[in-house]
DNA sequence: TTGAAAGCGCTAACAT
DNA sequence: ATGTTAGCGCTTTCAA
């Protein structure tokens, strides 16, 4: 807060007037006359007075601020939901205060202070893959602060959020896989202290079983990230024993898996099939197209931050927690398709 | 801000002492005695007392607080940018609030006015695509907030920046494709309102001219998004005289172009030579792999933050502003190398 | 070593 | 229609 800045306070003693007919001025109160209203304006706007936000808040108790903590925003998903975040606060006249907790639980820990600390009227939250112990997140409710979840949830602490159906989308993934002939399909697991991780994980289940296919857990392992996919890959094509699909917790593990297996001299789709979760523009850019599952990100930023300000509105009033489901659809593309 | 909330004042109550006694003791002031200390460490402890940084703040005249204006944060390098602020003001104790002008100019001029009301200490911007008034910056200068400039900036607004050597790294791009053979070489432009489209435009003729090859306008065209640079190929295909070799202002530009070039039935490189910038993980999942330049964005996040905390240190004090250049490397790929 | 008091910039109840 | 006053939660000078 840098000094020599125009206060109500020098308006009030330019005009000769109190400084609480300037504020009501401001605000276009109407016991104000036309004339002094226009008059204030007037000097506000010539001297460029910019309104202390922060004094502002702290008369308030009310700061018009939200905060966002989210693990790693290099995700094109994540900034996305950003994306949307930003939209509706933005045409609500709130702001928001952006924490990255870098996947690490400690971090996340003191994301949350800091939000706390800095009076945000509510928090957006999708926890980092560390989080196990969800103190941090229940002292926020206890304080008072409405909290919303998108994405990564957590069940054991009750509160609105904003998911997509992980696991009819993983499902239908794993369905169009066997439609397409695949017997033995893998699948690259997101961690499974996440509920998502487990969610997809379950379609991927459900899918086999509803097929008749066994499940064999060599097939499954935990990979969620371009390296480890490949690696995954690498490592399968050694032990000799390759499955005929695979899919991915994201499009990025199945797009690391399509380029071992070029590599390796498999053809995707021809010899294997391939398919990843929440369509980015990678989907698209990789060669060959990659079939996902489009998360639609942005929406899920404005649905979230839209129940976060209802519950914000609602001022402590009680109101049962809702949960949000997003369909995520299924988009074919060329890395499964084995005939037509 | 929430009712309720454990304040100062509330321990102070309770352990029958001052609030300005709780207040020296929070902050470890030497003069307290360590049994006075103990207990209103502990007392804040078992209430989950949390400090008012709101208050704290308005008091202080300073919010801790830097703001960050970003045309879109669904851009790879952008989004690895705002990791790199966000790192960096973490570690130092700062909070960011977040504003995306969606490369829109009245928003811009909105944003700039949020922050400042926000009582920011500093403010990053990258400017909009449409921005070509920039009062609104000199505005936050005037009001004696640092401004750093990162990527995007304005040359006619004297301030400390962080940029890419774009010239340069355009000019390497450029000559490699000639080294590649190449002699009829379009390039896709980013918008010639940005420093950064004029630069790269630059580089390009440099190298052009230093290889003796003459200018073709025809071959030069603002294109700076995946659907640009389809369809600007598209129609070059169409008109029948083809270069052999794009140079896109970005990289999904340059994927664009290969989708339509590999639909037309063209192969890259063989036939045709393609090159992108800023070096974003498409490049290494586009197929063919794509040739670009890496920008370096996390450093260019955490170096501009690192300038405007400085800035910020020295409370006012005159120093001449500074630019730092970041060497964007090239990295050649698949797409453009026609021998070996 | 601690307390009392003032004030950061703003708003709002209560005067007038 | 406007002014007076108190106070949001905190820090800090000055006094004890």
């Amino acid at each position: 807060m840098r000094t020599g800045q125009v206060t109500i306070k020098d308006l009030a003693r330019m005009l000769g007037v109190a400084p609480s007919t300037v504020s009501r001025a401001l605000q276009g109160h109407p016991d104000i006359s036309s004339k002094t209203r226009k008059m204030v304006n007037e000097l506000a706007t010539k001297l460029k007075y910019q309104p202390n936000m922060v004094a502002q808040s702290l008369k308030q108790r009310r700061s018009n601020t939200i905060g966002v903590i989210i693990p790693e925003i290099v995700h094109y998903f994540f900034s996305q939901v950003i994306s949307g975040i930003e939209d509706v606060t933005f045409k609500a006249g709130y702001t928001v205060i952006f924490c990255q907790s870098n996947e690490k639980y400690d971090r996340e820990v003191n994301n949350a202070r800091t939000l706390m600390a800095h009076q945000v009227e509510g928090i957006l939250v999708s926890v980092s893959k560390e989080t196990s112990d969800y103190q941090h997140l229940s002292d926020i409710q206890e304080n008072g602060i409405p909290l919303v979840f998108f994405d990564r949830v957590v069940p054991s602490v009750p509160a609105d959020q904003v998911v997509t159906n992980d696991m009819e989308a993983a499902r239908l993934v794993t369905r169009h896989l066997i439609d397409q002939g695949r017997k033995r399909i893998a699948h690259f697991a997101a961690p499974q202290n996440l509920v998502i991780g487990r969610e997809r994980k379950e379609g991927y289940l459900k899918a086999l079983a509803e097929a008749g296919i066994p499940y064999d857990p060599a097939l499954c392992t935990e990979a969620d990230t371009f390296e480890k996919g490949y690696h995954e890959v690498v490592r399968l094509c050694a032990s000799g024993s390759l499955p005929d699909a695979f899919f991915g917790a994201n499009d990025l593990t199945a797009i690391g898996a399509i380029k071992a297996l070029t590599e390796a001299g498999f053809r995707v789709p021809t010899d294997i099939s391939v398919a990843g979760f929440s369509d980015s523009r990678f989907a698209e850019i990789s060669r060959p197209t990659l079939t996902s599952v489009d998360q639609h990100g942005f929406e899920m930023g404005t649905l979230a931050t839209r129940m976060l300000l209802n519950r914000i509105n609602l001022g402590g009033k009680e109101l049962p927690y809702e949960t949000t489901v997003l369909k995520a659809n299924l988009v074919v593309r060329e890395s499964s398709v084995t005939h037509r």
